[in-house]
RNA sequence: GCCCCCAUCGUCUAGCGGCCUAGGACAUCGCCCUCUCACGGCGAAGACAGGGGUUCAAAUCCCCUUGGGGGUACCA
């Protein structure tokens, strides 16, 4: 073990939104640095200028703060490795590519985009290797003249070693060895003046002590380049840990066919951040044969990178929801009130303004309603009949519970039983409900169903004295007039 | 095409040569609880991709095949 402090980073590139992969790979990185007290750093890689924009670099930041994956050095902390925006590191990159340049590690390549091309499929028509045929690697000064009065912006590539081998020491999956000869000479530095990834990564890693490069392994196959760069440069090599992907069902990778990607849809969406880390952790990583719920700090406590499984992960919805589930069901009254209020009042079904009287019939119901959610949005639909006077009823349901000849009366009676009861709480509801079914003589269920029907429109719902309860007496009475009214008109057609 | 990675129930995984007639979780199915649903409890079904080796012994080690994934960009 060396006592080197512990550098982890996260990269991503702002060309999009925080994809429950990136988070993925944030997550491990996070946990790594928390577990070994060291530093976690977040580096945005905004070099490609075409598809790089503001509103990614805001969103993956409030995907990451949301999770609770917090950065010490970064966009908005600040540290002593900065700037952590590669695009403010362009002096950088530059100074690094002279010094390759100067010695004979890199060259100008004039070669333009279409050119290179057209060759790389002439190559693959002819079955040979696309790699570029180093037409500039040894260009003479009047011959440089010549291509740049032409009008061609340069390029810088670096001159690999096409003999021997590049190996990868990689803490999950061993040793990989790459045969040199498969290298092109890649690109460093664009026309535009910004790097390439594989090149500023190298560099930024370097110059801000990343001990760690933990990444997805779609990153394997970069690997050996990077390496070779980090020699050229005499840089020491980092660690690399490279994580399996994550999958789709159909086994693809991952992509927004499958269903959301987004770690802010999964927010929106009604999920808990520590449902999602929970989930994200055991994609790819476990502790044990049996345990599968984590806190962040056991989580922080028992992870480590031998523990990472090679394969890759499919991602799996339904595990997730279920997880949510176990969490949403540990929520305070207080807080899950909270947490589902805004959803209830964007759908027009409590106001904008809340008063204590509100407030506390809306805890109400979420906590009738907690077993029986698996997102927080859900609510919205499985409460709407507290909030609103025209209920939808189920057609299926009516028929079958509703159109029963005792229903009518029993409707009647149980209205008169229930305006009786003062207060209209669960007990007294419960005491008028079991008056009325020694009155009619039949099952508890006989009774309750009808009334489910009658006040949810529906055959599903939590407990009826509970419902009745946060109703309130008064839409109660008036659903179970118009339940009764129903039913007598539905048995008048049937007979 | 070439290179690299991967391969245990439908899914996530445990397993790191004998403890495995392969364990757990989600999903599925059944039963219990019960006013419905959910929660909870109990139970069932369900996998070592195929073929060769190595070994007294292989899910575990090696090779091949097959399948999947990734890379092969002036994307990251």
């Amino acid at each position: 073990m060396s006592t080197t402090q512990v550098r982890t980073r996260f990269a991503p590139s702002p060309t999009g939104y925080l994809h429950v992969g990136g988070a993925r790979t944030a997550l491990f990185n996070w946990l790594y640095a928390r577990h070994h007290g060291g530093t976690f750093v977040l580096r945005i890689e905004d070099t490609d200028l075409e598809r790089s924009t503001e509103e990614s670099v805001t969103g993956i930041l409030d995907g990451l703060s949301w999770l609770q994956l917090t950065w010490d050095e970064g966009p908005g902390q600040g540290g002593d490795f900065g700037p952590y925006f590669q695009s403010e590191r362009l002096d950088i990159y530059r100074e690094y590519v002279q010094e390759l340049l100067d010695g004979d590690k890199a060259y100008l390549c004039y070669c333009t985009p279409e050119e290179l091309k057209v060759r790389r499929e002439e190559a693959l028509a002819q079955g040979q290797d696309p790699k570029y045929d180093r037409r500039c690697a040894n260009l003479s000064a009047s011959q440089r003249r010549a291509l740049q009065d032409e009008g061609r912006e340069p390029v810088v590539r670096f001159r690999s070693s096409d003999v021997g081998t590049t190996e990868v020491n990689d803490l999950i999956r061993g040793q990989i060895t790459f045969d040199n000869e498969m290298l092109d000479d890649f690109v460093i530095l664009k026309s535009d003046g910004m790097p390439t990834y594989n090149f500023a990564v190298v560099i930024d890693d370097h110059l801000m002590q990343i001990t760690h490069v933990i990444r997805g392994d779609d990153h394997i196959s970069n690997t050996p380049r990077q390496i070779q760069v980090y020699e050229a440069l005499g840089f020491p090599v980092p660690e690399f840990a490279h994580l399996p992907m994550i999958l789709g069902s159909d086994k693809t990778r991952l992509s927004k066919r499958h269903g959301a990607t987004s770690v802010t849809e999964y927010r929106d969406d009604g999920f808990l951040p520590e449902a999602l880390v929970n989930y994200l952790a055991l994609l790819g990583w476990s502790y044990s044969a049996t345990d599968t719920l984590f806190t962040m700090e056991e989580l922080i406590e028992k992870f480590s990178l031998d523990r990472v499984s090679r394969n890759p992960a499919v991602f799996d919805m339904k595990k997730l929801e279920w997880m949510n589930g176990v969490y949403l069901r540990e929520v305070e009254p207080g807080r899950l009130t909270d947490m589902v209020m805004p959803r209830l009042q964007k759908e027009g079904l409590v106001p904008k303004t809340v008063d204590g009287a509100t407030r506390a019939r809306v805890k109400q119901i979420a906590v009738a309603l907690q077993t029986r959610i698996r997102t927080l949005d859900e609510i919205v639909p499985s409460s709407r009949y507290f909030f609103v006077d025209d209920i939808e009823y189920d057609p299926a349901a009516v028929e079958k519970f509703l159109y029963r000849d005792y229903v009518p009366d029993m409707f009647h009676v149980l209205h008169d039983e229930l305006a009786k009861a003062e207060p209209f709480t669960e007990t007294n509801i419960e005491k008028a409900f079991l008056a009325v079914q020694a009155k009619v003589d039949r099952k508890l269920g006989d009774v309750i169903q009808p009334v489910r029907v009658a006040v949810t429109g529906t055959r599903v719902s939590p407990g009826m004295y509970e419902v009745l309860a946060a109703l309130g007496k008064d839409r109660t009475l008036t659903r179970l007039k118009t339940g009764a009214q129903m039913a007598k008109k539905g048995l008048a057609i049937h007979s």
